[in-house]
DNA sequence: CGACCACTTGAATTGTGTCAATTTCAGTGG
DNA sequence: CCACTGAAATTGACACAATTCAAGTGGTCG
């Protein structure tokens, strides 16, 4: 099954126009430096559950999100998978191909999610000709990184109840909206607990009313009370 | 207390004589590159315990290990502290001093170990100058951030003895002396477990003969029987 | 309507955390 | 030389939290 087949194409990008482009990777490009891309940058739909590439894959080409969210998941020689980063409008996916590695992980949309497909070798180019790019690349791997440690100590660590109340909370930070996830399994795998685990503590939240799920797999959160739980117990 | 204090001032570096420079950042430099380097480059040399840097400092340099084991210890709420990855020669520590940012961990030598202090500014300006540079740093990145995603999947995952096992697999690996630590208490904090249960798995493999400790914290690994137990439980 | 799937809930089991007592060992000073 | 001290490691007992296995619920879709 080939990953592409999961994703909607939508149109070769205008990078020079692009609505989020200081979000991302060419914010600092310069009108000159757009003439050295000469193979076209996709625009990619995915549907919630669209695979947008699979741990393995030799791998031409990097990802920025647009909009949405995807799971980076990796799986367990035992067969059982843990997700071990979620990328957020503005995050790049699939850095390790610049360094010529296949993809690491498998890269999941959780849900309607909106990316960028740029060939590999549209960033070697650039990256040669202009040293602005490079500072926006190292940010790139340095917001993974941070984030790797942040699920380490923070989602893997403490009691159920406090990884279940953090992982609400990073989820919901800087954004206003309910939190949309894609199921428990997805929880689980997220704060390294089994499925029944993750589905007992979420029942326990909505008794507290510390969230609520007024339709399937979206959290209204109540913040402050859970920033209590993420600390204490 | 200041973090150079722990350090002895070993001499002035020089990269182009350097033994271990092709394991290192510099390895793809050629002769003009290394006039671009107008600030000293300092070699020190850490005891057990000694402090490289220390989380939320402003730091002005990073480090390339020449010798010896680094751990980054990253401090939870509330108090505890979690070892984050470990570094080996090779490894480059406070790259996220080149995006802008403080030191994210606290830096400690477990063992006699030799670094390279590189002030912020000589990296940025070889930056600047030579494409070379950059593929080794994106790998250097590459490297930190495989080897969290391994330490969260392997060292955070499964119970005490799978991760005690997968622990002993990891440092062995790629190398044929004994692995040497600094304590129960640091094990405990690599995988995630108290220090009793660090204390009672590591005697439970003693009595086992999964490994032994001739002399205090100096292990000898049996890789094949610790690769069962690392699957199997 | 029945099949299927994700989720929920229950009960028993196991593992790990916690608190506390004890041992070992290296270092120090009488 | 030996008794003291303090730190790290070991061990035991107990409580509790999470896994596991299993049964049951609720919903959706053919």
């Amino acid at each position: 099954m080939n990953a592409a087949w999961d994703a909607a194409w939508q149109g070769f990008a205008e990078c020079r126009r692009c609505a989020v482009r200081d979000l991302v990777l060419f914010g600092d490009l310069c009108e000159p430096d757009f003439a050295l891309i000469h193979t076209p940058i996709d625009e990619l739909k995915l549907a919630p559950g669209a695979t947008l590439y699979t741990a393995g894959e030799e791998g031409g080409s990097l990802f920025t999100i647009r909009a949405g969210l995807v799971k980076l998941v990796q799986f367990l020689p035992d067969g059982t998978q843990r997700i071990v980063r979620l990328l957020r409008p503005g995050a790049v996916a699939g850095l390790e191909v610049l360094v010529g590695r296949p993809y690491g992980h498998t890269a999941v949309a959780l849900q309607e999610t909106e990316v960028c497909r740029i060939p590999r070798t549209v960033v070697e180019r650039l990256s040669k000709e202009t040293p602005r790019l490079h500072a926006r690349l190292m940010e790139r791997w340095d917001q993974a990184l941070q984030q790797a440690d942040v699920w380490l100590t923070e989602l893997s660590t403490g009691s159920a109840r406090q990884r279940l109340a953090r992982l609400f909370l990073k989820l919901a930070e800087g954004r206003d909206g309910p939190v949309v996830l894609s199921g428990r399994e997805d929880i689980g795998a997220m704060i390294g607990l089994g499925m029944e685990t993750a589905s007992r503590t979420v029942a326990e939240f909505k008794r507290a009313r510390l969230i609520r799920e007024p339709s399937p797999n979206r959290f209204e959160c109540d913040l402050d009370a859970l920033g209590e739980v993420a600390l204490g117990g």
